[in-house]
Formats: structure tokens, sequence, C-alpha cells
DNA sequence: GTCTATAGCTTGATAGAC
DNA sequence: GTCTATCAAGCTATAGAC
């Protein structure tokens, strides 16, 4: 008890983060929300006044740590632009490669969402997205090459086909030639 | 009355088709299916052992027609293969361009499914984007080009890609630039 | 093979006490 | 702000008649 509404709505946004995400969002209960976050449902009614608005907050909440983990899988890795893209990818297969890793939790709930065009969560979904599409952007014409945002328009598309195509076959190596073909992407011409 | 199973079968196929695809799996009920099928739940039930496996065949029903839509959007474009690739993702672009589109029903199927990786449904996911990865393995190595397998790949991700980014964003424009991407990667290199 | 009817459980959301 | 208690509706699946 004594504990303030900011930490008790932060611990039901992640109780639902690790249900939507793990189980999916239309199979998971706000019953089993409220067990896992170890609070009732009417405490979530009284922090979320629906669950599609608690859908919206679990999407927002992954929007920053999501951006940071792959801002820092291009960082880190040493060399060129070319071999740092290359490197998010790989980063991206090894984190595809345990059991934990369930897809693209953003491409999920759209795919989840699709029927209800309206919902609060897809420009959410869209937000994020274009978010790092133009954070690629900023690193491929800091490197002087032709049409950038067309550029990091394509990384974007292999790296969602990376996460769609992984999530079908269970098969990391479809993140690898994603990454082959967005390094070629940021490789100067001769 | 009078109406053979087979027919029946294909009623019922028809009508989780136009509910699972529209409106997402675990948001459509069986009884919202049999309405739609003019038949009770008790005759699904007697074609159907579970939902599972009424999800399972709705998928295998999609794979021969999306295969042959996407097939003949290439052949049906005329000149070399870069530019038969290209046409497929323009009429893709336009296919999604209309609102019934909503998504690729195999990712979706596979998003919707991930809490649940030993579902039925997600080998015939599978199974239906390797069959047009080896479709387009076979109509880039037949041009000569090195590597035919991985580019095949690289093609895919690329489509799937594209489904994945016009899903969030509604905005066919990502399909073109991913069809460009696409293109470039199976033209010959002076 | 298709029907009517219903079991048995889970769902999202709410009432009212403290 | 969090609780206990509960609602009305929805869910998958089944029983048994014809």
């Amino acid at each position: 008890m004594a504990r303030d509404a900011r930490s008790t709505r932060e611990q039901i946004i992640q109780a639902a983060d690790a249900l939507f995400y793990g189980e999916g969002i239309r199979s998971s209960s706000m019953d089993a929300i409220a067990a896992k976050a170890s609070v009732t449902k009417r405490t979530i009614y009284y922090h979320f006044p629906s669950k599609d608005d608690l859908i919206a907050a679990y999407l927002a909440a992954r929007d920053e740590p999501t951006f940071a983990r792959q801002a820092a899988w291009l960082d880190e890795t040493k060399g060129d632009l070319p071999a740092q893209v290359l490197g998010l990818f790989e980063n991206l297969a090894r984190a595809m490669n345990t059991p934990r890793w369930k897809g693209c939790g953003f491409i999920r709930a759209a795919a989840e969402l699709a029927g209800t065009p309206a919902h609060p969560a897809r420009k959410i979904a869209s937000a994020h997205k274009k978010r790092f599409e133009a954070w690629l952007e900023d690193r491929i014409a800091a490197t002087g090459l032709s049409e950038p945002a067309l550029r990091a328009r394509q990384v974007m598309l292999l790296l969602d086909g990376a996460a769609a195509q992984v999530l079908i076959h269970r098969d990391p190596a479809y993140a690898l030639a994603a990454g082959q073909a967005a390094a070629a992407l940021v490789t100067k011409t001769a």
C-alpha cells in the first residue's frame, strides 16, 4: 500500500506488456493483466478508461525502449555506415534467436487491430516507425549519399520484412539476408 | 437442403475468410461465422473439430489464390525481370489502395498466433511464403543472375516489408519504394 | 449432415464500500 | 485509489433429435 499512482500505472503497463506481447492483445484478458500486476480489475479501470486505452498505453510505452535499443545496435557497431547497418541486422538476428522474441510488437498490434482502423494504437505504431525512419535518414544524409529519404525507407522495409518473415519461418537467417541488402543500399557506388 | 458436404464446407471457409481476414481471427466468433455461412454452429463443428482447425483451413484455402494473383502480377508485366518485379510491386500497391485490403493474411495470422507456436496454421503460413520464394528463385535463376536464392529471399523480404509498413502507415508509397529496391536486386550490374 | 438447445466458462466493464 | 462483489453478454464446444 501507499504506492503512488505513477508506479501503479506503470506496474499495470508492465503486466500488460508481458501479456499483450507474449500472448497477443485479444488473447489477454483484463483479469489476467490484473492478476499479473497484482491489482484488481477495478484499479485498472481507474487508471485506464477501457482496454483500448490500455492497448494504446502499452504501445506508447514500447516506443522509446525499442527505438533506443535499435539505435544502439547501429551505433555500437564499428565501421562505416554500411557496416553499421549490417551490425543493426546482426544484432536483430541475435535478439530474434531467443524464445522470448515474438515479432515486432508494433507490426503485431497493427495486424491484430487491422479490423479497427480508427483504433488509437494505430497512430502510435505509425509514429514509432516513422521516427526510426527519420533517424535513419539523418544518418544516411550525413554520409553524403543521394536520396537519403528513399534509402532510409528501403532499410525500414527490409527491417520490417525481416520481422515478418522471421516470425513466420522462425529462422533468423532471413534477418541476415535483409542486412546484406540493407548494407548494399547505403553503400556508395564507384 | 440437399447441399453436398463439399459445398457446405466451402461455404463455411468462405465465411471464415471474410471474418478472419476482415476482423481478425480472435475477434471473429464461431457464432458470427455460422451466421455468415447460413449454417448453425453445430454444422461447423461437424466439418471442423475446433476453431483452430478452421483457422488452418482458412489459411490453406488462401494459399493458391494468393500465389496465383501475385504470380500473375509479375507475369502480366512486359519487359525484362527487373521491370516485371517492379510491376509486381506496382500491382500490389494498387491492390493495397482499396479499403478492403487489410494486410497480408499470412503475416497477420502469424502475428495473432505468435503466442501459440505450435498452432497448425503457422506451418501453412511458412509453406506459403516459401513456395513463392522458390518460384521467384526459379525466375531469377533463369536470367543467369548469380545467387538466385539470396536475391529471391531479399525480394520476399521487401514484399513482406511492404505489407507490414503499408498496414501500419496506410500509404501504398511504401510498396513502390520496396519495388524500386527489389528491381535493383534483380538487375545485372555492368 | 444439419438442426435446436444449452452447458460451462470467460469476457469487458460497473456499483458501492472504505 | 484500491478494494470486494457482481453483472450481462459473449465465448467454444457438446448433447441429443431427426
